[in-house]
DNA sequence: AATTTAGTTGAATACCGATTCATCTTTCAA
DNA sequence: TTGAAAGATGAATCGGTATTCAACTAAATT
């Protein structure tokens, strides 16, 4: 019997983690930079086009560092679509709690979820992009958010504020609606103010798009 | 002052073609055919994991035949995209002519458009991932797609069938439902028909989403 | 039939960037 | 204080693939 090297046996590598978690607080707080750098460079220049070098630098260390806390290229993007998607919902779900009804939780929600998209553009391509390197991730990401949301709905059809319907289905529709509305008044032009974005579809909520009658409760 | 190479002056390569349009009728036959390959290896590996040569694997030419029709990756899917784009706006436009109303316009072009995408899936990926290879040409694709909504909308007003209210702004939160409700139930998983989906849009339509009033035209 | 133009071929080129690794430095626990 | 564990370094490796090109074949033109 020689020496074993015990320590290639390794628990598995951190569930969560790349590699190995970091074990000290500089480990920790390395980690969250080249984490920020990568979700600044991949917002920036996307995730082909961006090196792991265009991260490394950005986050002011070595190549090699990066192999300490992430497996590779996809894990980190990964690693970031999860982190994005809690940041997100957390912020959304904040903006939402003092509504006193669902119309105007979904307007609240609609006009904080232009202006995070406003401050960071790079939720919108990060998650995007991530869907044709690892479709589950993009998957969880809207099943995620959707399930919270037609918990929600439901509440709201239960106390009386919406009309019953299929809400797996509006979810995702009011998703794709605010999507594709961030992508055109929040990243691309900014020409129509948020306001006016919310009242519009405010008033479909409230009233349709029709102007035929409206069966009365 | 030599024998200066005139043909290299050339003129423009084709302003739509690539380096040079087809001239033959073999020619048109064999660019078809790489321009169709294209889009089935792109639909199916995704436009960075398909290769020139998969590309031309699936097309029976030779990997140089390639260039003599395009000019390289990305201009071929410069030309998908708008190739594409032309086909959807005709399909959807004609499966929507006969409707008496926008309401029924909206209803037949939603089901016609999850059809479509459940026929051709690459159109959703191909689409998707040439935003970030070339934003332009996504932006051009619903830009072109929108003003024909818009269009249809604002003569939907006129006639009072919709209630006045911003139609560009609306045209997203529509092109956005679809895009979105397609993902999820022509795309991913075909769980609930599409008559469901769009009997609870044109609810929405109809009656919006709240419970309380609506305004009497 | 001869000549020019268009189209085809596939191997060679050229470049790029993800990942590895041996070495060095810092941190931490005993 | 000191040795082991954790972290950091950056040059070298390694695989992959978009693009080029010189030679060949088919079609059209005279």
């Amino acid at each position: 019997m020689t020496t074993a090297p015990q320590t290639n046996v390794a628990q598995a590598p951190a569930a969560s983690g790349g590699p190995g978690a970091p074990k000290t607080a500089r480990g920790a707080r390395t980690r969250a930079r080249i984490l920020k750098a990568a979700e600044h460079t991949f917002g920036t220049l996307g995730y082909h086009r961006a090196g792991i070098s265009d991260i490394t630098r950005a986050a002011g260390v070595a190549q090699g560092t990066f192999y300490t806390y992430f497996a590779g290229k996809e894990e980190i993007l990964r690693e970031l679509v999860r982190d994005m998607g809690h940041q997100v919902r957390a912020h959304l779900a904040a903006e939402i709690l003092d509504a006193d009804n669902r119309l105007e939780a979904e307007e609240r929600g609609l006009r904080a979820f232009l202006q995070y998209l406003h401050e960071n553009p790079s939720l919108y391509r990060v998650l995007q992009e991530a869907q044709f390197v690892d479709e589950a991730i993009y998957r969880d990401y809207y099943e995620a958010f959707g399930k919270g949301y037609v918990r929600m709905l439901a509440n709201a059809t239960r106390k009386g504020e919406i009309r019953p319907g299929n809400n797996e289905v509006r979810v995702w529709a009011l998703m794709g609606m605010s999507n594709f509305l961030g992508l055109r008044y929040a990243l691309w032009e900014q020409d129509v103010p948020f306001d006016e974005i919310v009242e519009t579809l405010s008033d479909l909520f409230r009233n349709g798009l029709t102007l035929d009658g409206k069966e009365k409760p």
